[in-house]
DNA sequence: AGCAAACGTTGGTCACACCAACAATTGGTA
DNA sequence: TACCAATTGTTGGTGTGACCAACGTTTGCT
């Protein structure tokens, strides 16, 4: 048997790679909020989660302009806020001046849901963030930021 | 129309969370990394990759031991390394020693295949790091180390 | 009036990660 | 020695997030 030890959970050249640490980093951070969705979100997951807080943010808004504010792809649009419908945490109407498009509302409902889940993934902050030292996570997010900011300096160029 | 201008791109409750900064900061390194195996890497994806680089470094292994190695699934092993064998990049045989199992060994095309591919994700560490200085490249992934580490330790716990 | 763009829906794919079930082989124990 | 549980590799499946294509309907512009 050739391998006769244990060998280290990564190659050596690919565990120091920051790719690598990003990926590693993401999935302890998504399995978190995943756990975390599976046991208060009522089977839903991030989507559902990002279209509330728009909505609760910017009010009834149309599914392509959601689809747009958020990021999210328009059939994911639809196919989420038709379980976020089917819950009865918003409403769809069809726009009067606008036939082509709905008109999608929060409810109270929806509202209630966003703030329990808004707790839960705070608490998630927490524990992803957990090992570090209060300066330190502020570092670690100015850093994320300066990475995310530049990319949406050259987006726009 | 009640959304009379554009919203910001994310809700405001989302953008600022760790979680949502580390799941973009992945979504842009995987997207560069994604690209740069499209134009170099014949089809590869990061799963081939690990598991080359794993039997470059470690040497011949069984399938089983690859998987527990790099942390990817059998059946994930199982797919990749039909798919590595294919291209002639790895070879399979049964270990005489125990008939259950396979012995996996890259051959010098795997190699070569790995080495341009090092190079091709060494560049991309560069791209990701762009908007980073050096000093704040080496504070990023320290703190990504330490985040990581302590995982580490609570799963031995 | 005609055509292109926009909208929402339906259907699909991909990468990564994970799980279940099965048949064959091996190792350990009674 | 026989039996059974564990291991191995294969085949098949699911979920999430992300993305794309095609379609019928409605709207806006020329």
């Amino acid at each position: 048997m050739p391998m006769d030890h244990p060998p280290s959970r990564t190659p050596a050249r690919v565990k120091d790679r920051p790719t690598w640490l990003i990926s590693r980093t993401f999935a302890r951070s998504s399995g978190l909020l995943a756990a975390g969705f599976e046991s208060y979100g009522r089977g839903l997951r991030s989507y559902h989660y990002r279209l509330l807080a728009a909505l609760d943010e910017w009010g009834p808004a149309s599914q392509a302009d959601l689809g747009r504010g958020t990021g999210i792809d328009r059939s994911d649009v639809t196919a989420a806020l038709s379980e976020l419908e089917s819950l009865r945490l918003v409403e769809r109407s069809v726009d009067p001046e606008h036939r082509r498009r709905n008109i999608v509302t929060i409810t109270p409902a929806g509202v209630e849901q966003l703030l329990e889940l808004d707790n839960v993934i705070d608490g998630i902050q927490e524990q992803v963030l957990k090992p570090l030292t209060h300066a330190q996570r502020r570092q670690f997010i100015a850093l994320m930021v300066k990475l995310l900011a530049a990319e949406d300096e050259s987006s726009k160029g």
